[in-house]
DNA sequence: GAGAGTGTTGTAAC
DNA sequence: GGTTACAACACTCT
């Protein structure tokens, strides 16, 4: 489930490999996957990949924008080349039969270079924008959460607005963009605050510990190059991400809290599976 | 074999 | 404006 730091893996991987690179040909296996005009994308050159909240973003050469949000089962792709067996850049063993049946979109690059996005659910899209068409994505959304603007204050004066869940308000990116479920769980057993409180009853000191946790826990989640459930995201190369060896509460439903050893619970908020410790998180 | 659950986000309704 | 419910979809699990 691509969250933040799963995009900003997939961005990380891809910058010193796609800028430079010309779109040659593009192959629209689901319509409903990609939204634009398939000409106009056509010998365009990457100039830079971008992430901003969980969107992907390619810069192209006349000042466009190739956006992508994978949603939840969206995967991104690459390969070297195909006839060169073991040489380039290293791919499992899968990626070697794409396009598969979850294949939407099969983009051919230059130097025989081919960028697979795959998604099996059909929610994740790939967009030709403008350059104002793209911004306008963020228009309505608040900062990143690992941007330096999310200060404690600032959140503080978010949440003393909303009498909803404090899980619910973190993962609202009208508030902070980038926190899904699996971080959000995670970042209120690190603070030992408990998904149910309203929002507005977090006092000052709290949100300090909130908002360091969450960053945290993004952070953390970039170095291990994500979470990988079912084998649903990803990277580039077709391998699982490493943060899910490191889940503290989410998906541990009947384990040991790290904090107090208490079993882990799992509720619903909002419709959203929430793990949680009903020891130690208050 | 039917039904529920899964997770992100925009939209419509309150 | 905040909050809630739901739709978009395919696949797994009960």
């Amino acid at each position: 489930m691509p969250e933040l730091p799963e995009v900003e893996t997939i961005a990380r991987r891809l910058q010193p490999l796609l800028p430079g690179k010309n779109v040659t040909q593009v192959s629209v296996h689901k319509q409903k996957s990609f939204h634009g005009e398939l000409e106009e994308l056509i010998g365009s050159e990457v100039v830079r990949v971008h992430r901003r909240a969980k969107i992907l973003g390619f810069e192209l050469n006349d000042g466009s924008y190739l956006a992508t949000h994978l949603k939840m089962t969206g995967q991104l792709i690459y390969v070297d080349d195909h006839s060169k067996v073991g040489g380039g850049h290293p791919t499992a063993d899968w990626v070697q039969e794409l396009p598969s049946s979850h294949t939407r979109i099969t983009y051919q690059l230059s130097d025989n270079a081919t960028l697979y996005f795959n998604d099996q659910r059909l929610f994740g899209w790939m967009k030709h924008l403008s350059e104002p068409e793209y911004m306008d994505l963020f228009s309505s959304w608040g900062p990143d959460i690992n941007d330096p603007a999310v200060t404690t204050e600032y959140l503080y004066q978010q949440l003393q607005r909303r009498t909803i869940a404090i899980k619910q308000a973190i993962m609202d990116n009208k508030i902070v963009c980038g926190v899904g479920n699996i971080y959000a769980c995670d970042s209120l057993n690190v603070a030992q605050i408990s998904p149910l409180r309203s929002a507005k009853t977090l006092s000052k000191q709290e949100v300090t510990t909130l908002l360091e946790a969450m960053k945290t826990v993004i952070e953390r989640g970039i170095e291990l190059g994500g979470t990988t459930f079912d084998g649903k995201y990803l990277d580039i190369d077709g391998f699982a991400g490493g943060y899910q060896d490191e889940l503290r509460v989410y998906g541990r439903e009947g384990e040991a809290c790290p904090n107090c050893k208490t079993l882990i619970e799992k509720i619903k908020i909002a419709g959203r599976g929430t793990y949680c410790c009903p020891g130690c998180q208050t």
